[in-house]
DNA sequence: AATGAATGAGACTTCATTCAT
DNA sequence: TATGAATGAAGTCTCATTCAT
């Protein structure tokens, strides 16, 4: 019975360090069977299609994003550290963000995938938000300030650090700098 | 004469058109040879192996992005203008983009694609450099302005909304105004 | 069950049959996987390269040689026996030994399919050897009869007439005769 | 004017050391015309196809073994004399009989190379067969002796060692005790 | 649930040859 | 004579998937 869960889980497991490794352009069933131990027909009982499993390792992907937003910070500081915490898990975890990258380029030619994962980033895009606004209510950050405009751009910004382990501290350090209130607030 | 010219042009050219719309995924080069109108055996003629018509198309990908930085305009309108330029071009040429992304993530197992792409990217790397220096020198930035994570910066954003040209302008606005001299050099 | 052993079993009499009417020069997968009646990307599945299948020739071919000399016979009547089958083989099952010199050819060039003739050309070497050599116990043949020089020319001549069935009695007759004791042991 | 032979000549060269090292199964016009340095279509204007380039090997080949019979010795020194030298190219120039040996093997699916090849034994085999009878004019041998049978075995003998130069010079040395008069004579 | 056999479409690549220049 | 372009047939091999066991 578990058993049955096992199979699954290793499957997709196999599929999702395959994918790392060599991008969907090199992505192939028989290996990942071969890797779960079992044959390449077999594979087909757990998922009836490629389609599916790339689907299964999607939402597995997504599944380790749960946010993890500490609310008891003040703002600032909550933006700060949640942008530390992707950056340290860029450096430390960086098949995930190797496979997600793979996972957005196919969504423009995957309806399915991009539906996915686009209700995975309005998740992300809400609490960002909700950060924003809560800043500029306790008056840390202006008026002004372009909450949907900044949210964009710090996912933009997430986004384009996926590839870059090397550079994620730095450049979420940066971005933090430049939304620091010290800064924006005596505009 | 530029009949041959015009052969490979027209095989470049099919191929950039099929890897934006179906990725490197689906990227086969039958088709790319029916879309030049020529046999597919004749493809070879031209581009030995698969493998030099996709770095026959970064070349053309990459020659698209000749610096085109205007050395006349003050450091922070020159970084505006630039990122601007990207902006509009995320809009009328999309498939540029989303092909350097596929290229981007190609690189990562192709080392001939990484050394190019870096190649290409080291240019950029120092134009964005200069912008920020010679702001510093010229007291529009502060002296504490963190130069090579601000290029990163610019450089991760820009790659995050490669995908996003519904999102480019407000983003590279957001990124601008953070940038914004009034703000940087009062604090 | 059984269907299985078939299928391997057509292929390689498919493969035998092809490489002795148009030699390895004309040897190609796609007629013998239809010559056995199957798809020809199905042929892969019992042998993964084409060299797999022209080992699995090979063997065919050597097993065919099993020795079988009649040990109860005198020296020089076995040596005459021996040939004799030679002979009407090559006249009977002319193929197996154009195949083999196919073979023969091949093996300069293959590594393996050397060390596979090779490994069955010693057994028939020593089988010749242990006839010269009871021969001179029994005084057949003189003590100076040089065994393993005996045994190379029986080798190169029956190599020589594989490919004339229509030359292939009289000359082994020819080399027995010269053999025969009489004249021999009178010297 | 002499260009045009010499030329012609090189293409020779160049396709027959590349039968002698790949044989006809990997036997490819383009690396022919490559080591002549000239182009692949190049070459079709001094052979019209690849069977007109193989024709001319053969030609160069079978040129290469005009008999050179010495007359003036006695029959038996002259048949010795015979072999050896042919044992003695066997060690020096294997390439050449190695060819041949391809030759043979392809004669039997193509029928002009059959006719040459077949022309050219036949000279081969009427100096053996002249040997033979002169020796038993001259009571060197038995008029028993089979001469057609004979002239089959030395020539039987002779292919059978082509491929084996390491046992060329033994071989012929027994087959030519094995036709020693001293033997034959008393028999 | 699991497998090995089978399939058919199709991948990239190479070949001998011809044609226009 | 020489060449580069072009062709089309064919090469070996791989893939995702289905079917019978």
């Amino acid at each position: 019975m578990t058993e049955q869960l096992d199979r699954r889980q290793a499957l997709v497991h196999a599929a999702f360090s395959a994918i790392a490794e060599h991008g969907f352009e090199g992505f192939r069933l028989r290996p990942i069977a071969a890797a779960a131990g079992i044959d390449h027909s077999t594979l087909h009982h757990y998922f009836r299609t490629k389609a599916d499993l790339i689907a299964a390792v999607l939402e597995h992907v997504t599944s380790q994003f749960e946010a993890t937003m500490h609310n008891d910070l003040e703002p600032a500081a909550r933006l700060r550290q949640h942008l530390n915490e992707i950056a340290t898990a860029v450096v430390v975890r960086p098949e995930l963000f190797v496979v997600l990258d793979e996972l957005d380029l196919r969504a423009r030619r995957d309806k399915s995938t991009e539906v996915d994962i686009d209700h995975d980033e309005q998740g992300w895009r809400d609490a960002l938000a909700a950060i924003f606004n809560e800043g500029i209510e306790q008056h840390v950050w202006s008026m002004n300030l372009n909450v949907a405009a900044s949210v964009e751009l710090v996912i933009a910004t997430v986004k384009g650090i996926r590839l870059r382990p090397d550079k994620a501290e730095s450049v979420v350090n940066q971005l933090c700098d430049l939304f620091s209130p010290e800064r924006l607030t005596h505009a």
